[in-house]
DNA sequence: ACAATGTACAACCATTTGGTTGTACATTGT
DNA sequence: ACAATGTACAACCAAATGGTTGTACATTGT
């Protein structure tokens, strides 16, 4: 568990711990969306959202390019694969706690 | 996707969202530890971490148990593939983009 | 050439977050 | 009875968060 995972780790839940973004991200890995037509969907203002969507950009959960004037956002599912394999890397760790458990039930003494 | 349903995502996410929390959580996943075992690991006072400890007890990642005056806390293995569920959810949206491109790709016309 | 569109970013503001110290209180051990 | 231990919580503080408005700039359409 190096450094650089640890931020990244920060970066990715901090980005899904919000619903609006959480929300932009499902819309974005459905299909390609302009920030403007994100924009549309949500009561707030664009500048709002184009946060959003800047948060979700450097968390590595999603992915910019242009297309004229237009910025297209792209989920990306592989980032969202690998926080789920950090929740795996916990359950593995609960895992081994029960294994513990069992070894000490089964034990000949 | 009803509201508290959001609600308790943010919790999870937020949770998650923070390094010596993840850290903490991996350690009561592990095996039942007290509040002031798990400060002695941190370079932080006894306070700031049974506030890591609260926040994750609100998200539902972690319960207490009362053993004379020790609080011992222990992972919620449930919650977290609860969240790893959320993830599948987002894995699945992405899923139907590919299997809408696939369609159009292999649409005889 | 110029207006309209799409985006980025700065400056600002209220609230939340992550840390601190200090205090209070229950349980345990002597 | 009293000291030590384990916990909770309030009050405080600096920094980050999530929102706003305003400005600047590139691309497109007329």
């Amino acid at each position: 568990m190096n450094e650089t995972t640890e931020d990244t780790a920060d970066a990715m839940f901090h980005a899904l711990s919000d619903r609006t973004r959480r929300d932009i991200l499902r819309r974005v890995l459905a299909g390609e969306h302009s920030v403007t037509t994100l924009a549309a969907k949500y009561d707030m203002s664009f500048a709002a959202v184009q946060k959003h969507v800047a948060v979700l950009e450097k968390a590595g959960l999603l992915t910019k390019r242009r297309n004229g004037r237009e910025q297209l956002a792209s989920g990306d599912v592989q980032a969202v694969r690998s926080v789920a394999s950090m929740l795996d890397e916990l359950e593995g760790v609960w895992r081994g706690r029960v294994a513990r458990i069992e070894a000490l039930l089964t034990e000949e003494n």
